[in-house]
RNA sequence: GGGCGCAUAGCUCAGCUGGUUAGAGUGCUGCCCUCACAUGGCAGAGGUCAUAGGUUCAAAUCCUAUUGCGCCCACCA
């Protein structure tokens, strides 16, 4: 017995063990990555989850991910920086915020700005750092000491210097839009973050009276015929009818034969008895309901566009909170749905609802409280986005940027060269505030406000309008009548305007000029730090973040860095539950990672998850168990290890000469596992990586080599291979298991490092490969199995010990006969004697293994001949066959003719063993009696 | 309306650039608590690789079409 330094328990207890390590990694300064210009850098920036975030299955699987990417770089001697942090999150924050202080019966109105930002920071203080402790308790080795908040000081100095510097390159402009509202959170959302979903909805065909009734006799031919223009008025069909209080047109297509001679009439708005007129445009199509379409500039972004063109009013008649405003006339105060059904009803009791018919369509929702969006005119700040995507177009078709898997690629470059204007003002508190300023003199002599217009309106193209101040320093005076009474534009920007800096702001871009030495140098070293780490390496994400983040941080990169902010882009998989919808809390579907990492350990749901990657991953609870599974497999094999190697055997000086065939086997195979393992997470191919260590160690590793080791526990050589082994793997398994596998080594001992995080990333060894033991090991793994496979069908029990003869051309001959013990060992046999010849032993059993290797079974009081004598008939019947397809494939010319020389090689050998196998077991046949 | 992805063992999924007898985990059946591990060991059953064509000496793998499911994008109100 040896003396351990530390027990192993019979049973792997993570909780312990992590929790221990979590703790150790916190305090070493390792993962703390600074310019060496020795080094070749690898560099992550951390997807910043919302500092609102809790933990859930997609962070872990993301985290993971690169959290196996940087450990793996780091040990292949990588200068490697995993810059974390988290993200504001403005609309996500407020809401959070607002429900808090709406338990003690407050709104944030009453609370007005200051306080209630008070009251968000606070919130932060308290619980923002929760997802980052989580992350921790993960095992993420994060560069925590450089954990950046997008609402930092030094962060918000970057936004400003892009609002500005974009706004004087004429790349933002403010206007008024139709944009997407959120009534619920009342403020306005970029495209992408108002997605569409499918809706059943209805179809509301309204009749429009005209107001002068065509006279009969003006009725041509052609309409005569068409039922649909009656002419008393147009049927109009809408999904949305509550909007019509607010229409000034009602279109048709220009071509439209039925409604030709209406255009230029003059209609009377139902129910609000104001006089549209009718106008041909375009956009108008034919086919749709009745192909006449009520327009409301203020509410539809079509609508709008025909507003521009045709110079129609532009009447807003909904309030921030989609109640409707004075616009609405009787309708006033009701809400959009309330007004919609009144409407209806009003509708139908003047007889002017022609039907309603059932339709489905797409309805743009709020990203953040799933509340029905309400396409809205407002004045709003914009990025002109065309020329920004340019450059970030060509990066990625030129393959500077390489999206991996391939497919995305297309969605970028699709979403990319349509790319529309970026709305990024929103009307919330918490976030950073435009650095736009009105200059209230100015304002007030043009009559500009900043408020959303009621009605009539034009578009402000310049950007140089006179009283708006866009300036990184808040400015003393108004630079055109000098005027000091300044106000703040209230919007904040949208919180991916923050993000979209990311993977250069952290660094502490933009530098200012500093005065104190001390900051001098912090800027000189900074400045350092992004040209050596920027730009990263890779950025691994999720597919729905392709647009909000990725894209715009690849065009910020261009923007204000002047090159790509990442070379690789990796896109894993959704996460979902085993009915595979995606995991949600409001969907209650989500398992709890943390619950997960409390009682299979982090080991085990970091393992699951990544074995589990190829493509979106369905989850269940039982997917862990493999994980813990495996973890108490490496414990307790190493358990067994650590008992009966010698404290202080190393595996480094193994003498290959010294190596029995197994041992070289496995050893080989050890190289070839590093080899592929490392392949596989240099392609992204992690799920390929981590099942590829968990059929060595387990299978070959565990379930052969221990075995077989058992039997020479003894011997120094083997111990010190068996040692080996296991640590090689352990380092090979510990980007995947971080925590486990330093538990381990570290009571192994013998290591000089601290965390194994930090030691180097095994390299295959030339003096282990070794191609002829791994044949010959197929040799001995198919005598094996074929001895259990006999035993199990004779049903012999366990105990009773067989007789074996076994017969091996004289090249194989030393290597099989060295392993005979093995194969009596794994197969239970009591004795394994050799044939000088290969001749059968009377009344044997053949377990034919190779050509130039033969195993027997002796068969006396074990087995009914005439049995055995049957079921050699279908093993030989099984032979012919398989050779008569052979002998047809090869006969092939082309395929004699056309495959590859290797493949034919291949086909022949097989052909060759197969007949004089065959010829070997009609020959034992006959030999039975 | 466009675009993409997926259909392989009862279930969940691997299978990279075509090449022996298509794999794993889990479940099921049988036998084992053999002194690292029952969160374990050994063995077994289970697949016309969605369908139909095509290319090829050779197709789960490449091409085309069809069916079913899922996702994304889009200004048919």
């Amino acid at each position: 017995m040896n003396d351990l330094p530390r027990e192993l328990s019979a049973q792997y207890n993570p909780k312990e063990v992590e929790e221990k390590w979590a703790g150790l990694w916190a305090r070493m300064p390792l993962f703390h990555a600074s310019v060496n210009p020795d080094k070749e850098h690898f560099t992550i920036v951390i997807p910043p989850p919302n500092v609102t975030g809790i933990l859930h299955m997609g962070h872990a699987l993301n985290n993971t991910l690169q959290d196996i990417l940087i450990r793996m770089r780091r040990m292949q001697g990588c200068e490697a920086l995993w810059m974390p942090g988290t993200d504001h999150a403005g609309i996500a924050t407020q809401n959070v915020v607002e429900r808090q202080i709406a338990k003690e019966g407050l709104t944030r109105g009453q609370m007005g700005r200051e306080k209630f930002l008070e009251k968000v920071w606070e919130w932060k203080e308290n619980y923002g750092s929760t997802i980052i402790n989580q992350l921790k308790r993960l095992g993420a080795t994060c560069d925590w000491q450089r954990e950046r908040f997008t609402m930092d000081e030094g962060y918000s100095r970057a936004i400003t210097e892009v609002f500005v510097s974009l706004y004087e390159k004429d790349l933002i402009y403010q206007g008024d839009y139709i944009i997407n509202w959120c009534p619920r959170c009342q403020t306005a959302l970029s495209d992408e973050e108002a997605p569409h979903h499918d809706l059943d909805g209805k179809l509301y065909y309204i009749k429009y009276p005209l107001k002068e009734p065509q006279a009969a006799g003006r009725k041509s031919k052609r309409n005569s015929k068409k039922t649909a223009a009656p002419e008393d008025g147009i049927i109009v069909a809408t999904t949305r009818p509550e909007t019509m209080l607010g229409d000034t047109a009602v279109a048709v297509n220009p071509k439209d034969k039925r409604y030709k001679h209406l255009i230029g009439a003059t209609l009377v708005l139902p129910l609000v008895g104001r006089e549209i007129g009718i106008i041909a445009d375009d956009l108008v199509d034919k086919s749709f309901g009745t192909g006449a379409v009520k327009v409301t500039p203020a509410h539809d972004p079509n609508d709008y566009q025909m507003g521009k063109t045709h110079e129609l009013e532009f009447i807003n008649i909904m309030q921030p909170d989609a109640v409707l405003n004075a616009h609405a006339g009787d309708y006033a105060g009701m809400d959009r749905f309330e007004a919609r059904e009144a409407i209806i009803e009003d509708l139908t009791e003047r007889k002017l609802l022609v039907k309603i018919e059932p339709h489905r369509h797409a309805v743009g929702h709020c990203y953040r409280c799933h509340t029905i969006v309400e396409p809205y005119l407002s004045k709003q700040w914009f990025v002109r986005t065309k020329p920004l995507a340019k450059p970030a177009i060509d990066a990625v078709k030129k393959g500077k940027i390489a999206f991996t898997p391939q497919r995305w690629t297309k969605v970028y470059l699709n979403w990319m060269e349509n790319i529309k204007d970026w709305c990024i003002s929103r009307q919330i508190w918490w976030g950073h505030r435009l650095p736009v300023y009105y200059c209230q003199r100015c304002m007030a002599e043009t009559g500009s406000k900043s408020q959303v217009p009621i009605s009539n309106f034009k578009k402000n193209s310049k950007n140089t309008q006179k009283g708006i101040i866009v300036a990184r320093v808040r400015p003393e005076k108004c630079p055109d009548c000098g005027g000091t009474d300044l106000k703040q534009d209230e919007d904040v920007l949208d919180t991916w305007f923050s993000s979209w800096l990311w993977p250069f702001a952290t660094f502490g871009w933009p530098f200012s000029d500093q005065v104190s030495e001390d900051a001098k140098r912090r800027t000189e070293e900074q400045k350092k730090e992004l040209e050596y780490f920027y730009p990263t390496s890779v950025l691994v994400t999720a597919p729905e973040i392709i647009f909000f983040w990725v894209a715009r941080m690849i065009m910020a990169g261009f923007a204000f860095m002047g090159s790509i902010p990442f070379k690789d882009v990796f896109i894993h998989g959704t996460v979902r539950d085993a009915q595979g919808r995606k995991m949600s809390k409001s969907l209650g579907n989500s398992i709890d990672p943390l619950e997960v990492i409390e009682t299979y350990g982090a080991d085990a749901l970091r393992f699951s998850l990544i074995s589990a990657c190829a493509s979106d991953i369905f989850l269940s609870k039982e997917k862990f168990e493999q994980g813990r599974n495996f973890a108490n497999k490496i414990w307790n094999a190493s358990r067994f290890i650590r008992m009966n190697a010698a404290v202080g055997v190393d595996g480094s000086r193994i003498d290959p000469a010294a190596c029995r065939i197994q041992d070289l086997w496995i050893l080989a195979e050890l190289n070839d596992t590093i080899r592929r393992v490392t392949k596989a997470v240099d392609a992204f191919r992690f799920h390929e990586a981590v099942n590829l260590l968990y059929t060595f160690f387990w299978h070959s590793f565990c379930d052969w080599y221990v075995e077989m080791a058992k039997q020479t526990i003894c011997e120094k050589n083997t111990q010190e291979i068996l040692v080996h082994v296991l640590k090689v793997s352990l380092l090979l398994l510990h980007p995947f298991m971080p925590f486990i596998t330093d538990e381990i080594s570290s009571v192994l001992g013998g290591s000089s490092f601290e965390t194994i995080a930090v030691a180097p990333w095994p390299q295959p060894e030339k003096k282990f490969e070794n191609k002829e033991a791994r044949e010959l090991m197929r040799i001995i793994f198919d005598a094996v199995l074929l001895l259990r496979e006999r035993r199990h069908e004779l049903k012999l029990n366990p105990a009773v010990k067989v007789r074996v003869r076994m017969w091996a051309a004289p090249k194989k001959r030393a290597a099989l006969l060295a392993a005979a013990p093995v194969i009596c060992q794994l197969a239970q046999a009591s004795e394994l004697e050799w044939l000088d010849d290969d001749t059968a032993p009377q009344n044997s059993l053949s377990l034919l293994v190779a050509r130039d290797a033969h195993l027997y079974l002796l068969l006396e009081g074990l087995v009914d001949i005439a049995q055995e004598r049957e079921r050699l008939a279908g093993e030989i019947a099984q032979g012919h066959k398989q050779i008569k397809a052979k002998e047809a494939l090869l006969k092939n010319k082309g395929f004699v003719k056309k495959a590859p020389e290797q493949v034919v090689a291949a086909e022949r050998k097989r052909l060759e063993e197969l007949k004089a196998k065959t010829a070997d077991l009609e020959e034992i046949r006959r030999a039975l009696q």
